[in-house]
DNA sequence: TATTGTTATACTCTATAACTATA
DNA sequence: TATAGTTATAGAGTATAACAATA
């Protein structure tokens, strides 16, 4: 079961890696369908309510995106009445976003399922196990820059605040 | 630089599993770039490398896709001149593939890129932990199902052989 | 003239359906 | 008629470029 040619003597972690990152996404994504959303509106409401009143410029910058890109997805959240755009007095230009009452409560929410998630996917590894994992996990997130962000395609890391 | 209003007591571990696998793939699909190959064609030259002579029906069912898209990588292998298809004279209809010598050279390039991608990816932890997390990683996948297959979306698990 | 947000357009990857040739 | 492979078509997601309103 165990296809070789490949120099299988060394443990393939990168590959695991990639391999149950990928899984993790998924099952991660299908457990938010039925919320109508998709993992790349789950970082934006997250960072959204950490950044309330950010322009869109702002989110843009942080998330590494163009800023069309923003719109797009700013649209999608506020049709689903979980974000709302505002003008900003002193700038007639800039547009605001925060989350609206429904949007925290969706926040919250998102929060159980992704414990749950969590749960189902390191269910195979000890209380200690688990921990040990999140360790090394956060240890080479550090080095390689990833701290607090978002997934590289989705977005980019926090700048601040 | 923790934005929360999240349940961030806990560890997300899940969350920083999917961030690295993805950090992992873009980091890797960068190196064999310059290869003029995608994450996508290495599973399928390493599963054809293992099953040499199997028909794109049976890759198709490998990977769980439709036969319609082993046609397209294919093409893109054969275009490289890293595969071929050839007549099976048993049944005309059917097209056996198999690595030519430029497909076996470049498997073990990749295989050099592959490891060196892995070395700079986990530079960040001892011998020790390397193995550790390779461990841990192994018996998540393992639970999951994810046992020497490919990523999800580009395949599935092997199916033997 | 520069900047914020928007719209229009195009490109990549993938999935589905229709088609050809064998069986 | 069923099956292997192929081609055609359409969809999701993203990136780039052109544009309108405001500064």
């Amino acid at each position: 079961m165990n296809y070789t040619r490949w120099p299988i003597v060394v443990r393939m972690t990168a590959f695991l890696l990639a391999q149950l990152g990928a899984h993790a996404a998924d099952r991660f994504a299908e457990r938010i369908a039925p919320l109508d959303l998709a993992p790349r509106h789950v970082g934006l409401l997250r960072w959204i309510a950490a950044h309330p009143g950010a322009s869109q410029r702002e989110i843009a910058a942080a998330f590494g995106v163009q800023p069309s890109r923003v719109v797009v997805l700013v649209d999608e959240l506020e049709r689903r009445d979980l974000v709302q755009r505002h003008q900003d007095p002193g700038d007639r230009r800039s547009r605001s976003v925060r989350l609206t009452e429904r949007g925290e409560r969706m926040l919250a929410e998102v929060g159980r399922v992704f414990l749950a998630h969590q749960a189902d996917l390191l269910a195979a590894l000890t209380e200690e196990e688990s921990a040990v994992l999140g360790e090394l996990l956060g240890k080479v997130a550090a080095a390689r820059g990833l701290t607090d962000g978002v997934h590289p395609g989705h977005a980019a890391a926090d700048s601040g605040a």
